[in-house]
DNA sequence: GAGCAAAGT
DNA sequence: TACTACTTTGCTC
DNA sequence: CTCCACAAC
DNA sequence: TACTGTTGTGGAG
C-alpha cells in the first residue's frame, strides 16, 4: 500500500490548484474520524477553506519534509532490502522471532486495568446544562478553535482541533464533505472550564472507590487498576465498570464509555471501542489481546500521530498492527536506534506497563516538571505592544507559580515566539540561581497577603527582565503569538493536574536507544519525527534502560485536570487560589488545575481562571 | 382609583398562602411590560416560584414598609383635604396653575434631541454572532440573574434583572404567565461583555458624525443634539435619524430605536414607543408634547421607579400623566419639600434639561465619582473565608483605581455587605490623606512596570488595613455579597464610563427643597423612598438652587460605555488596560470603561475583564 | 458626613 | 442548586 | 544543554 | 475576521 512516488522535495505550490497529497496527512486521520463524514472529503473541504492562509503555507512546508524524509527512508529501506541475502533475511527474521518471544514472556494478564473517558465532555456538560442543545450540532470554542464537539457536529465532520470557521461552513453544507446530514447551524459555547472541572472532580470520587490510586489523565479520563477491587468484591470486571458508569452518570448527567485490558494501553483503546456511553473489554488473554490489536489501524496507538502514521505507511507500507508485527523487521530497520522502534514492537503485541512510577509529587502525584502560559493575537510588530504582552505572560506565569503548592522556583526561563508565518521559536536561559518562590511562601497565614503579591510582582519582573532582551533579540519581528514557560523546578513535589504523558505512561521505562545506526538514518535529521516510547509492563524487558531510580511502585491518590490555558480569568481565581492555600481547613473543593482548595461556590470561578479568555 | 384599604403594617405573613398584594408592585409594573405576557400573571408566577425564600421575605418587608407609608401619607392627605376650606382649595388651585404656568414660560421648543437605543443590546450581539438563536427565546445571563432576553423570550414574560431560574419556567409553562406563545426552551448565553463594548463603540463612531458632543449614557444608549446637524445639512429630524439608525444596523448588525423630542427626557420616553427597530418623534409643540405625556403611565417617566409609582397611586390615585398634571396640587402636598416634586411638575409636562453640565472629567467627559466592586456568593459565615473575598475585592478596587486615567485617590473607603437575609449594609471610612495612587502613577513609560505593580499591591493592602477592621466589626455574620468602594476622590478628572446619572442628567440643578414641611411628613423617614429630581431646561426655573458653579454649558465628546461588573476578569485586562494607557500612541480601540487604549484583537478580552465571572 | 434606599443600565 | 454589578442621587439623621 | 517537532486532551 | 493552550517526550546538534 505504499504510495511514495512523486516526491517534491520543495515546498508544494500553494494555491496551485490541486490540493497537495501532503496536506492530506495533516487532516483527520484513520483514527477517530468515522461517523458520517468521508474523511478524504473533510481534509479536502479544510484544505480548500484555507487552502492560501499563512496556516496552510506553513503546514505545508512541515508535511513535505515530512513526506520527503519518509520518501527517502522509503527507498533507502527498499536498496537496503534488495541488497539483502536470503541469509541475511533468514536471520533477520529469526532474531526479530526471538525477540518477540522475549516480550512476549513478559506478558501480564494477571491484571485488569480500566479506563474511563467522558463523551465529547466539554460538550456534555454544556448540553447537560441545556438539553435543548441536544439535537444540534454543537461545538466547544469559538470561530477561531474548536476544543470538542458533540456528536451530532461530528456527524457533520466536525472535531476538536478544527478551527470554527470552518466547522461552520462544513455544517451549512453537509454535502462537501459526504455527510447525509441536513444542512444546519453550527452552535457555539464558550467553554466554561470551571463547569468541567467542578464535573471532573465528582467523577473522580467515584473512581476513587474502585481504584484509591487511579490516575486521572485528564479532566475526562481516568486509569484505575481494578484487580484489588474485583478480587475483594467478587465481582466481574464488566459489571463492576457497568456499575461505576452507572454512578457517573447519576451522579454527573454525563456519559463515560470505558476500556477494559489487561493493560493500560489496551483498556485505553479499548475505551474509544463504544464510544458513546459503552463499554468493552479485551480478555487477558494473549489471543484475544492479539485478535484486539491485529485489526487496529496503527493511528490507534497511543503515541502514534498522524507524522509517525504517515512515516509507517510510507515508510513500511503498513496500516494495521496486524501488518505492523508482519513488518517487525522492517520496523526494527526503519526505527532501529529509536525508541519508537520498541514502542512498536511491544504496541502491536498488545503490551504496555503498568506501573505508576509517581515521580515527584505528594503521596503520588505526578510532578510538574514545567509552567508555562502563551497567548495567540494578532499579528503584531510594534515593540512596545510585544513588550506588554511578554510582561502580561511574565506576570500570569509568576502568579501560577505563586499559587503552586509548594510554590515554584525553576532555572530554566524560555520565550516562545510564533511568527505570523506561523513559524515558533523557542529560547531559553539557564540560571545559576532559580528565579521564583522560596518553599515557605505561602505560609504567611491571615497576613503575609501583601508580602505575597509584592513577591509575585518580583517574580513577574524578574522573568520579565529576563526576556526582555531575548524578545528585543528578535526585533524586527512580525509575531502572532508569545509565550513564556519555566522549567527545571528548585522543587520536584509539585503537583500536577495531569498524571504522566500517557505515553511513557504506557512504557514506563526502558527504551530501544542506539542499537547501532542503520538503514533509516537519513539526511539531517532524518525520521526524527517521532519520539513515542515503548510499552512495558510492570515486568519490562528494557533492553537498554539507562534511567533513573525506579522507586516504589505504589500507586497514588490522583486529584487533578489537565493542561488547561490558564489565560487571563485565572489571574482571579490563582489569587483566590494561592491564598485559600494557606489555610486549608476551609471547606471547599480542590481544584485540579492548581491543587488549592476553593470554596465551592467558586469553584468555576477559580478554575475558569486557570483557562484563557477566549 | 386610589386603593390604600388594608393596610398591613407589619411585614406580609409569607407563605401565608395568598400572595401579598404588596409584592405585587416589586415585580413588574406598567412600565415595559406589555408584550406576550399579563404583568400581574408574571408577578404572580414569580412570586410563587420564590415564596419562601429569603429574597423574598426580605422583600416584603420593604415592600411592607413602603406601602405603610404610602398609605399612611394618603390617609393624611384626606385628612388635610376634608379639613380645607373652600376658599383654601381654590386659592392653592390659584397658587398651582402660576406654577405651572412659570415653568411653561421656560418651555424650550428650539431644540432637536434624539435619543437612540440599542434593541435587546446583548441578546441583538450574540444573536447576530449566531443567528440560528434568532426564532428562539434567549437570556444573558444565567440561572441567577438575567441582564437583558430577546423580543421572543420577552413574549415568554421575561425581563431584564429576573432571576434566570424562574424565566427558565416561564418559558415551559407560558400558558401560566398569559402567554400564548407555545412552550420551549430558554437559552442563556453567558454576557460577553467585551462584544457588547466593541459594538458601543463602533456605534458610537456613527453618533459623533452627528452631534460631536453627543453623551453616551451606557453601552447602547446615546442622547445626540441633532440641531446643529439638522440646521447644517437641511434634513428633516425623522430622515437624519432614520439615516443615522440605518447606519447603525449597516455597521454593527443590530438595531436600534430612536426618539425624537424637543428635550432629551421626552426624546428618551419617545425612544421606547417603537421599541424593536423604529424611531418616533414628538413634535416641538406644547401641544405635542402634551398630548404625548398625558397618556402615559407616570412609570414611564425616567426616575419614576416602582416605589415612586406605587406612591403617587396610593397617595395620589394617579396613574398617568395627564391625571398627575391635573392632580399637581396634590403632587404638591404630597411630596412638598422633596426634589420629587418639582421633578414631577416638570415632567408631566413634558419638560426636561438640555444643558450638558459637564462636571469633572477630560473635555467635557462626566467625572467618576466613585468607584466600586461588589461580589455575591454563596453565604459564608467565615471569617477567614471572609477575610480572603475582601482582599479579592480590595485588589479589583486597586487595579481599577490604578487603571483609571488619571489614577484615582480617594479620601472615603466603605464596605458593603449583604447578609444571607438580603439585609444591606454600608460602612464607611473617612480619610485625612486620601487612599490611591499619585497623579503621576503610570507615566512611568517603557519601565516602571514593577513600579506600578509594587503600587497597585501597596494601595490593595492599605485598602484592606482600612477595612478589615470593618469586617472584623460584624462578626459573626453570614454574607452573601461583599463590596468595596472608594469615593471623594482626590482628583476630579477621571472619566466615567457613562455620562451622567440621566435623572439629574434630564433636570440639571435646580431643585424643590423645603418650601416648608407640609401634609406628607408622616412618621420617620415616611414619604422618603423617591428621590428624582426636575426638569430643567437650558432656561429652568430654580426655586432654590444653592447650587455649585455653573461653568461654561459647552457640551463635549462622549468616549465610555456604562456601569458594568469589573469582575475577576477585569484584573487580567485591566493590566493591560494600565499598561496600555501609557503610551496612546499605539493603535488600537478606547475602552469604554476603563478608558484605555488597547489593541482591537485585545479589546474583547479587555472589557470583558472589567466585568465579573459570573 | 454616615447610612439607606431608589433608580437607571 | 439559583434573585447581579456598578454608579449616582435624594433624603434622613 | 538548546531547540524543534510531535503527541495528547 | 478567523487555525488554541499546557505539558511532556524524543531526537538532533
Ligand atoms: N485539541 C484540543 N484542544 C483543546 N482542548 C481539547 C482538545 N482535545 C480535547 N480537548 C478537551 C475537550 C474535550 O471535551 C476534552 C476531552 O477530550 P477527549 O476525551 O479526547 O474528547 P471528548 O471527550 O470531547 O470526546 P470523546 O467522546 O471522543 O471522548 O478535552
Ligand atoms: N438590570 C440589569 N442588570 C444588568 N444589566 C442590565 C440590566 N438592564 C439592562 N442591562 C444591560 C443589558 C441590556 O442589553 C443593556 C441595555 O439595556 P436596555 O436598553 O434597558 O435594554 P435592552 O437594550 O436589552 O432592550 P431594549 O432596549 O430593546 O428594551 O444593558
Ligand atoms: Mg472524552
Ligand atoms: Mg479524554
Ligand atoms: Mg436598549
Ligand atoms: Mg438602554
Amino acid at each position: 500500500m505504499a504510495t511514495g512516488s512523486s516526491a517534491p522535495s520543495a515546498p508544494a505550490p500553494p494555491g496551485s490548484g490541486e490540493k497537495s497529497h501532503l496536506f492530506n496527512f495533516t487532516g483527520i486521520s484513520a483514527n477517530k474520524a468515522g461517523m458520517g463524514a468521508d474523511r478524504k472529503l473533510v481534509a479536502d473541504f479544510v484544505y480548500e477553506k484555507s487552502k492560501n492562509s499563512q496556516y496552510t503555507q506553513h503546514q505545508l512546508e512541515l508535511d513535505a519534509k515530512q513526506q520527503a524524509r519518509a520518501e527517502l527512508v522509503a527507498k533507502e529501506l527498499r536498496i537496503a532490502e534488495a541488497r539483502m541475502s536470503e541469509i541475511e533475511l533468514l536471520s533477520e527474521r529469526r532474531k526479530i522471532e526471538a525477540e518477540l518471544e522475549a516480550l512476549e514472556k513478559h506478558r501480564d494478564l494477571s491484571r485488569t486495568h480500566c479506563v474511563v473517558d467522558m463523551d465529547m465532555f466539554y460538550a456534555a456538560v454544556e448540553i447537560r446544562d441545556q438539553p435543548s442543545l441536544a439535537s444540534k450540532p454543537v461545538a466547544i470554542g469559538g470561530l477561531g478553535m474548536i476544543s470538542t464537539a458533540n456528536y451530532v457536529a461530528r456527524l457533520y465532520g466536525v472535531r476538536a482541533a478544527m478551527p470554527g470557521f470552518i466547522a461552520v461552513e462544513m455544517v451549512r453544507n453537509p454535502a462537501a464533505i459526504g455527510s447525509k446530514m441536513p444542512p444546519d447551524e453550527l452552535v457555539f459555547i464558550t467553554p466554561n472550564f470551571a463547569k468541567y472541572t467542578q464535573v471532573a472532580m465528582e467523577t473522580r470520587e467515584i473512581f476513587r472507590q474502585y481504584d484509591p490510586h487511579f490516575r486521572a489523565m485528564s479532566l475526562d479520563e481516568a486509569y484505575l487498576d481494578l484487580t484489588d477491587y474485583l478480587a475483594a468484591h467478587g465481582v466481574s470486571a464488566e459489571a463492576a465498570v457497568q456499575e461505576m458508569r452507572d454512578r457517573v452518570k447519576a451522579r454527573t448527567g454525563i456519559t463515560c464509555s470505558a476500556g477494559i485490558g489487561p493493560n493500560r494501553m489496551v483498556a485505553k483503546i479499548a475505551s474509544d471501542e463504544r464510544k458513546p456511553d459503552g463499554q468493552s473489554q479485551v480478555l487477558p488473554t494473549r489471543e484475544a489481546v492479539l485478535e484486539f490489536m491485529d485489526r487496529l489501524p496503527v493511528r490507534k496507538l497511543p503515541g502514534c500521530g498522524k507524522v509517525l502514521e504517515n512515516q509507517i505507511s510510507i515508510m513500511l507500507g503498513v496500516q494495521t498492527c496486524a501488518e505492523l508485527r508482519a513488518a517487525a523487521a522492517r520496523v526494527k530497520r526503519a526505527f532501529q536506534g529509536r525508541k519508537t522502534c520498541s514502542f512498536l514492537m511491544r504496541a502491536c503485541l498488545g503490551l504496555s506497563s503498568d506501573e505508576l512510577a509517581e515521580e515527584g509529587g505528594e503521596v503520588g502525584n505526578v510532578a510538574r516538571k514545567s509552567l508555562s502560559c502563551e497567548r495567540t493575537f494578532r499579528a503584531e510588530s510594534e515593540p512596545a505592544e510585544l513588550r506588554g504582552r511578554l510582561r502580561d505572560l511574565c506576570r500570569q506565569v509568576s502568579e501560577d507559580m505563586a499559587a503552586s503548592v509548594p510554590p515554584l522556583a525553576g532555572r530554566v526561563v524560555a520565550l516562545k515566539t510564533k511568527a505570523s508565518s506561523f513559524e515558533v521559536r523557542n529560547k531559553q536561559i539557564s540560571l545559576i540561581q532559580p528565579v521564583g518562590f522560596s518553599p515557605n511562601f505561602g505560609k504567611g497565614g491571615e497576613d503575609g497577603r501583601e508580602h505575597a503579591e509584592q513577591e509575585t510582582a518580583r517574580v513577574t519582573q524578574e522573568l520579565y527582565k529576563l526576556l526582555e532582551p531575548v524578545l528585543e533579540e528578535q526585533f524586527p519581528c512580525h509575531l502572532r503569538l508569545m509565550g513564556v514557560r519555566v522549567s527545571s523546578f528548585r522543587d520536584q513535589r509539585a503537583t500536577l493536574d495531569k498524571g504522566q504523558q500517557l505515553i511513557s505512561f504506557f512504557q514506563s521505562k526502558g527504551s530501544e536507544q542506539q542499537e547501532g545506526p542503520s538503514a533509516g538514518a537519513g539526511p539531517d535529521n532524518l525520521n526524527t519525527g517521532m519520539p513515542k516510547p515503548q510499552i512495558q509492563e510492570a515486568n519490562v524487558i528494557d533492553l537498554d534502560s539507562s534511567q533513573e531510580d525506579q522507586r516504589d511502585k505504589s500507586r497514588d491518590p490522583p486529584v487533578q485536570s489537565q493542561s488547561l490555558p490558564k489565560g487571563c480569568l485565572k489571574r482571579v481565581v490563582e489569587r483566590l487560589a494561592s491564598r485559600r492555600a494557606k489555610r486549608i481547613r476551609l471547606s471547599g473543593v480542590c481544584c485540579p488545575v492548581c491543587g488549592v482548595r476553593v470554596p465551592e461556590d467558586q469553584a468555576n470561578r477559580h478554575v475558569n481562571a486557570h483557562y484563557g479568555d477566549q
